[in-house]
DNA sequence: TTTT
DNA sequence: TTTT
């Protein structure tokens, strides 16, 4: 009935944009988000979590951010059932994007392609695809 | 750096109230969340969203709290790497409790102990054990 | 660049529903939103939170809800600055809700129009109107 | 019985600490927070949103944070009511910090103590205080 | 497969 | 009283 998560991490790789069957843009990224406290052996945690951005949102994440970068995203959390390839079935947990706040600049590396900066990132006003690919 | 869920949806089954090896109360229990549109077909789909909730609010939640009823959970998503029994590396994610609000009231059962409806409850002060059991 | 609040509490008026000169219908109403701990003299102080709707959602937040409702709002903190009529300067925060989730069920009265429960209510895509009226 | 709030936003000007009378460290600053779209004049707004830390987190924002620094704050929504100077009775609001983390680096500037950065600074436990000064 |  |  209500589905809300806000997160401020750093991509650990550079976003994945793929199209599905119907033609539609669709970004996976994966934040590092460093735990607010300690374990028992004094040690920060992080936690890797996979985010989806679909349409435009998909395009400008894509064309925007890059491995390292710095983002808030506001989104909700989907757990989808599949069956893996040895036929057991699984669950995988992911970050429906509706905003995506980009907080730092891009690093400006040597042969990199500029990065253009570009603005934040809303979602369309969400008519979920969902279309398998 | 930031990690925020607020959830309301209702428990599928009972919480399951545990003891770590050092004692530690934790509960486990899985809440059905309605997305907030239908998919293409038409139909609304759920998200089944496992949360976990230690020490005393682990033992609030689970004197108090049974399968159907309504609340509201705030917390943060962590997401766990284990090894499964067939030797596939997998990937668990579960929210982690700070705040558990009760929406409804215990529906009144045959031969049902009376759930005593109780509070609200909160976690406490949150320094983890996230010791394996 | 980020701004995302939300409130469970309930109803303690009627909400009020108006058209702006444009004709956009805007409803106001406050939430009484328990705070989560008691004061130094005992006592659970409770914040009075003014929330507004606009258009579709206003018209379903007027149409379904009245005093006492349990309710979730999902939305944005906003701050007006105004001129008061003695003259002064003020400023007035509401929260412009996004989303409302009725959490119980209408309570039948004597004479009462039956309510309709109906369901949830989503804002409209949001492109603010904001026409003072 | 939920009240939760996550702003990023910049500091419009030096976080402003003082005690209370029992002693306790309270820190008020001012957020800058742009909203994701433009009116219908097609200019950008901003909310101004008051926040207040208590007693540590008081004392670390107080130490680390200077105008224009960015940060995302985590907490929850008070609405105090006071009697205005003039005798009028007004509402103020104000965010309650439980959690602030900084997003950018100290600006160095001429003759600036260096702000030495800092970590992200957590509320404590939360029991209120709440005195008035 | 993990970011600063 | 307003930030980039």
């Amino acid at each position: 009935m209500l589905n809300r998560i806000i997160l401020i991490g750093r991509l650990v790789a550079d976003p994945d944009m793929r199209y599905t069957q119907s033609g539609t843009a669709v970004t996976h990224f994966t934040l590092a988000v460093d735990r607010p406290f300690t374990n028992q052996q004094g040690e920060r945690e992080t936690d890797f979590i996979d985010v989806v951005a679909w349409r435009k949102l998909a395009e400008t994440v894509a064309n925007n951010l890059s491995k390292g970068r710095l983002v808030a995203v506001d989104g909700r959390l989907q757990v989808r059932t599949y069956d893996a390839s040895d036929g057991t079935r699984r669950k995988a947990a992911e970050v429906v994007a509706d905003t995506v706040r980009f907080l730092d600049s891009p690093r400006r590396q040597e042969g990199a392609r500029e990065g253009a900066a570009g603005d934040d990132a809303e979602a369309a006003p969400l008519t979920e695809d969902d279309v398998p690919f």
